[in-house]
Order: C-alpha cells, then sequence, then structure tokens
RNA sequence: CGGGGAGUGGCGCAGCCUGGUUAGCGCGCCUGCCUUGGGAGCAGGAGGUCGUCGGUUCAAAUCCGAUCUCCCCGACCA
C-alpha cells in the first residue's frame, strides 16, 4: 500500500458517496458528534467556531439595519400555539412536549418551541399600543426544537441554533419591504461570507410557512446537485395579529391590527458550506468564516526549534495581531506531511511552511487549500500578502461557485427533457409554470423535484408561453430542483 | 412513519451461519529511541462485561424476542 492510498482509505471520496463523505469529514474534522438522543448532535468547538464567524458576520448585519437582540422563553403554552391555526397545523406533528414538572402534572402541556412566533406575538400585543411604538424589530437567537423524522447533522437536526427575527409595522408596505430587505441581505449574506451562489425568490403556496401571506427563500445549490434552503423570510400580514390582538392607534385615531414578518438562518449554514465547498480531501472553509484562516506548519529539521520556531511565531504573532486568524502547530509528534494532510482535511484555507531553506532565503511558502496554488512570500511583506491571498481566496472560492451553478441550472420547455435533466444531471432547472398546485404536485409526485423559488424580477417576455407539465397558459417562469 | 443495511477498545472491521480455551486484526493512543519539505521506522505497553433489556441453554458476541441509536432510499421539514 502506498502512501496515497492510505490516505484515501481515511475519507471516502466525495465524488465516490457524496452523503457518506458528508458525515465522514464533519466527524473527522471534528466540527460534531452524535449525541445519545436521536438526532441530536454535540456541536464541538471547531464547528462551534463556524457557527460563531455566522454568527457574528449575521449579527452585525441584522443591528445595521435598525433590530435590536432580545430573548423570549423556550416554553409556549400550548393555547398560544394553537391561536393561529394553520400555524398549528404545520408545526403540531414536529412539536415536543413538556407535560411534567418535577412529579407534577402540568395543567396545560407546554411546547418547546419550534418557532417562536406564538411566544413574541403574545408579548407584542402588550408592548404595542400607539403608532409611536412602531416598527418594533426585534431579532433574538435561539434553539430550536423540531421532532423530525429523518435527520442528518447540521442539515436537519431535532434540535438546531437559529437567529430569527420578529418584526410589527404600521403599514402592509412597511412590511413587506422589510421581508424583501431582509431576503436581500440574506442572499448577500451568503454570497459575500460563506462564497455560495444563490438564487432568491418567492415560494409557491405548497412550500409557504404556516401562517405566513408569503414565504420568500434564499436557495443554493451543493454540489451533490441538490437545491438547499439557505434563509427564509416571511411576510406574516395580519394573520398572528389578528388572532393575537396586537392592535395600535393610529395617528387618525383608528384601532388597527400591526402588519408583522419574521425571517431566519440557522446552523444549517454550516452544512452548507460543508457541502457547497468541500473536496475529496475534506473541508474547504471561506476565509470569511473560517475558524482558522491561516495555519503555519514549520518543518521540523535538525535544530527546527531554534532555527525555525522563533520565525514561525514571528509571523504568527504578526498576523495575529491584524487579526488574521492564525494557528501554529508546532507539535512535535506529527511529520510536515501528516499535518498538510489533516489541516487540509480540516479546511483551512491557507497554509504556510517555514522551514531551514526559507529561513536563508528570508521567504515563507503558502500553499492555497482550495486550488493547491504555491507562493514565496518574502518575509516583509507576509502581512499584506497573506491578507490579500486570503481576499483571492474568498472571491475565486465565490467565483467558482457562481460557475457551478451556472453550470447547472438548465432551461427547457419539453417535460421529458426536463425529467431526463433532474434525473441524469441534477441542479437547478428554469421552467414555465402555470401556478396551478395540482401541476406543481404532479411533477413532485412524477420527478421529486420541488420549485424552489418564484424570482423576483420578472422577464416578462421569458414568463410568456406555456406550463412545462399542463401546457396551459403560464403563470412565471420559475427554478426547480430536487431538495434537501 | 414505510422499505433496506448496520451497532464488537477512540476509528474501521473480522468472528456469528454451525453456541464451548484467554474475543482477534489494521489504524489511532501511551513510553522510549530515532526521524521530519506530502500522512516515517523500531521496541515495549494500555485499552473491550461484543448498543441496551429480557429469554433459551450446563454454557451466548454467536440462537430467539423486544428496544434504542446510526446510515441509505421514500413521505414531512430550516
Amino acid at each position: 500500500m502506498n502512501k496515497n492510498d492510505r490516505f484515501v482509505k481515511q475519507l471516502t471520496p466525495k465524488s465516490v458517496d457524496f452523503s457518506r463523505w458528508y458525515v465522514e469529514v464533519i466527524r473527522k474534522a471534528e466540527l460534531a458528534d452524535y449525541a445519545p438522543v436521536k438526532g441530536m448532535m454535540v456541536i464541538r468547538p471547531y464547528g462551534y467556531a463556524v457557527w460563531e464567524n455566522i454568527q457574528r458576520l449575521m449579527d452585525e448585519r441584522i443591528k445595521a439595519s435598525g433590530h435590536a437582540n432580545a430573548y423570549f422563553p423556550l416554553l409556549i403554552p400550548e393555547t398560544f400555539l394553537q391561536k393561529e391555526a394553520e400555524h398549528v397545523e404545520g408545526f403540531a406533528p414536529e412539536v415536543a412536549w413538556v407535560t411534567q414538572g418535577g412529579k407534577e402534572d402540568l395543567e396545560e402541556r407546554l411546547a418547546v418551541r419550534p418557532t417562536s412566533e406564538a411566544i413574541i406575538c403574545s408579548m407584542y400585543s402588550k408592548w404595542i399600543k400607539s403608532w409611536r411604538d412602531l416598527p418594533l424589530l426585534i431579532n433574538q437567537w435561539a434553539n430550536i426544537v423540531r421532532w423530525e423524522k429523518v435527520t442528518r447533522p447540521f442539515l436537519r437536526t431535532t434540535e438546531f441554533l437559529w437567529q430569527e427575527g420578529h418584526t410589527a409595522h404600521a403599514a402592509f408596505e412597511e412590511a413587506q419591504k422589510e421581508t424583501l430587505m431582509i431576503l436581500s441581505m440574506y442572499r448577500e449574506f451568503v454570497e459575500k461570507e460563506l462564497a455560495i451562489a444563490a438564487v432568491s425568490g418567492k415560494k409557491t403556496e405548497r412550500e409557504r410557512f404556516a401562517g405566513a401571506l408569503e414565504t420568500y427563500a434564499v436557495e443554493s445549490l451543493m454540489s451533490d446537485g441538490k437545491a438547499l434552503q439557505m434563509g427564509t423570510s416571511h411576510n406574516l400580514g395580519q394573520h398572528f395579529s389578528k388572532v393575537f390582538n396586537i392592535r395600535f392607534e393610529d395617528k387618525n385615531q383608528n384601532l388597527r391590527y400591526v402588519w408583522q414578518t419574521s425571517w431566519g438562518l440557522s446552523t444549517r449554514l454550516v452544512g452548507a458550506v460543508i457541502m457547497a465547498h468541500g473536496d475529496d480531501s475534506g473541508l474547504i472553509f471561506p476565509p470569511k468564516i473560517a475558524p482558522i484562516q491561516v495555519i503555519i506548519v514549520p518543518i521540523a529539521i535538525g535544530n527546527w526549534k531554534e532555527n525555525v520556531l522563533p520565525y514561525a511565531k514571528t509571523i504568527e504573532e504578526k498576523l495575529c495581531s491584524e487579526n488574521v486568524r492564525t494557528k501554529l502547530d508546532g507539535r512535535e509528534e506529527f511529520t510536515p506531511g501528516w499535518k498538510f494532510s489533516e489541516w487540509e482535511m480540516r479546511g483551512v484555507p491557507l497554509r504556510i511552511e517555514i522551514g531551514p531553506r526559507d529561513i536563508e532565503a528570508k521567504q515563507v511558502l503558502a500553499v492555497w487549500r482550495n486550488t493547491g496554488k504555491k507562493e514565496t512570500i518574502n518575509f516583509n511583506s507576509v502581512n499584506k500578502r497573506v491578507q490579500e491571498i486570503l481576499n483571492e481566496i474568498q472571491s475565486f472560492m465565490f467565483n467558482q461557485n457562481i460557475e457551478f451553478q451556472q453550470e447547472n441550472t438548465h432551461q427547457t420547455d419539453n417535460y421529458d427533457d426536463f425529467k431526463d435533466i433532474i434525473e441524469s444531471k441534477k441542479g437547478f432547472i428554469k421552467a414555465l409554470w402555470c401556478g396551478n398546485q395540482d401541476c406543481e404536485d404532479k411533477i413532485k409526485e412524477e420527478t421529486m423535484a420541488t420549485i424552489r423559488v418564484i424570482p423576483l424580477s420578472k422577464e416578462k417576455e421569458k414568463t410568456q408561453g406555456k406550463c412545462i407539465r399542463c401546457k396551459e397558459k403560464a403563470d412565471s417562469l420559475v427554478y426547480f430542483a430536487r431538495a434537501y
């Protein structure tokens, strides 16, 4: 067995078995581990660091757009959940219930929140009395429990972490504006920070959030060609304000119900980053969210501790002082080759090698994780150049993902072609649709593809024609895909 | 929740069909020496009531039943 065989044995190649690669790389890279309760996982420090970066970058945006963070209770009385008919019907199958406190049975059972509309609305009805109280713009970072039948680490777990924004407005137009503002914020976040190309738009009635007037979503393609919802933004209309009695007196002394929105994105995004960017050697993190952006591997030869290590430490300190997340791997028990593979598997975007030859030449060797490209950098310009390279890697990864999305976005007006593409090539299919839910259901039955989004910017000329399946007059051009 | 597969030291597996010494192998781990520019080598060592509960038996990792968890494929979802 040669060295390469041995390496391959450690991680199922992505190209051979995508699902297996996914769960293996999560465990080997120590992102997460399974917990004893079905569908629950432990997010380990390396995985949690990714979430913390996502959280930080998202939180900045949430606050910059005028929202404030708050925290609402984990447990929701059953009667609260039941107020909005569609809401309770939608979530009933996956709610976990608390029925006992200590040894006493509770008079009313309590839901472990599957989402917080009910509890937040009940509070909003107390807080909102006047037009002066609006808009109310609150976000919370919280955990959520949904008793899903099938679970996968990060993508769908029984408990997950997310942010959920809940806003209340005086007019429909304001709520709609908020809904779409958040939608574009999510998309910008996904593309800029996660380096994943996205499409955004409205959901069909079938895919709409339980209780919402309209649901919008950002969707991306994973590298197996399946689509993943990256974030959703809902215009709740007055569905909740009417049942929770959230009213305000306007400037003309009329009593009115508020218009609401809610929106969220979750730890699922960690899974998205894994699936969108990884390769046969393991993870590849976009620099913006990488827990470690630069790994320094000293080449341990001879009395390297005297020759090499001090230089390596100096470089580490320099980069850290510039807020580049840098780690020096000075462990003596592993060879450089072992460390190379290890940090590649763990997705560190840039590796810096420094050995006696480099010291001699007053340089370091930088190696790109995504392309394998190598570049020598003079000692004096390490700080500047490393930061440039990290930016280059970020945009390279994004551009590459845009290309991937383009290559895997097909368009057809022939249903047989449609079936063929979904089966063989996967990816997005842009096709005309009549707007009829029955047709949408049939397409799902026949092809397992669903409508991911109806793009907002309708290109008028393209929406003219016939529905891909029923051949009735088309209502809109939509994105179909098989989805997670 | 339906169909399929799997649970044996940290990881990957063999053993089970046909019950019977001390449950074995590779990797990892610990100690020492030696190495280190793409997963080094040698020597010694630690670690397992075989997922859990119950049954059959003189005797169970092995046979039977139940249950939990994981993986894959469907129906449901961030």
